[in-house]
DNA sequence: TTGATCAATCAATAATTATTGATGTATCAT
DNA sequence: ATGATACATCAATAATTATTGATTGATCAA
């Protein structure tokens, strides 16, 4: 598969404009460690509440963590689902970046 | 290496960014078939000419694609630069995730 | 040299995204 | 029930990005 459709244009860009902030990387780097509650990322990322939570949100939309629920608390952890998307897209660039070389001339 | 650094952030956040957007998802469908000239691109993308452009230096600063000027065209073509840097992060990420599971309460 | 083409860049504007503070809903402890 | 905590969501604003049209510099053909 050489071309890419226009959907799966959409759910890439998705993907990537998830994964194009500054505190959301951080926040993934934070979810390496394990599962944690939105409080726990407050502390540690020094952000505020409402500004994590739709950090946490954009994330959670493109599939790269998932949330829990346990009493007051919410849990969230990495999730392997947006991931794989991720790779499947870096893995056709890939396959055509070895492939290509091919150039015609503009005349 | 589980944690990552604010300099590694900011370069992931670019290649991410430079990945955010339809119209540099198309930019790179295109390129996988081989290096083209702008005014090639600029026919079968039906973009304005000064927003291409745009959207090439995005993808070109990222390292995603390379320039090469012959006579009074530019020629592109895909790098695989950026596409290792992306590798790296997406490894980065899946190993974390595959060792992950780990949780401890909020109380 | 003149006129045309290719493409980068700039300035102005439009459009999207992110941030903040406030509000609402649920849970829990007393 | 009351008060406190955890979190999502909303509305307003701020900040960032993208688009457009115009300009410029370079190359090329006549």
């Amino acid at each position: 598969m050489l071309a890419m459709s226009t959907k799966q244009r959409v759910k890439a860009a998705v993907l990537f404009h998830a994964l194009s902030d500054q505190t959301r990387l951080e926040i993934l780097n934070r979810l390496k460690q394990g599962e944690q509650c939105v409080c726990e990322l407050t502390d540690t990322l020094q952000v505020g509440q409402s500004r994590l939570s739709f950090h946490l949100k954009v994330l959670k939309e493109a599939g790269f963590i998932r949330d829990r629920p346990e009493g007051r608390w919410m849990y969230y952890s990495l999730n392997r689902e947006g991931l794989e998307d991720l790779e499947d897209f870096v893995g056709e660039l890939k396959k055509a970046i070895t492939m290509s070389g091919s150039s015609k001339k503009c005349e």
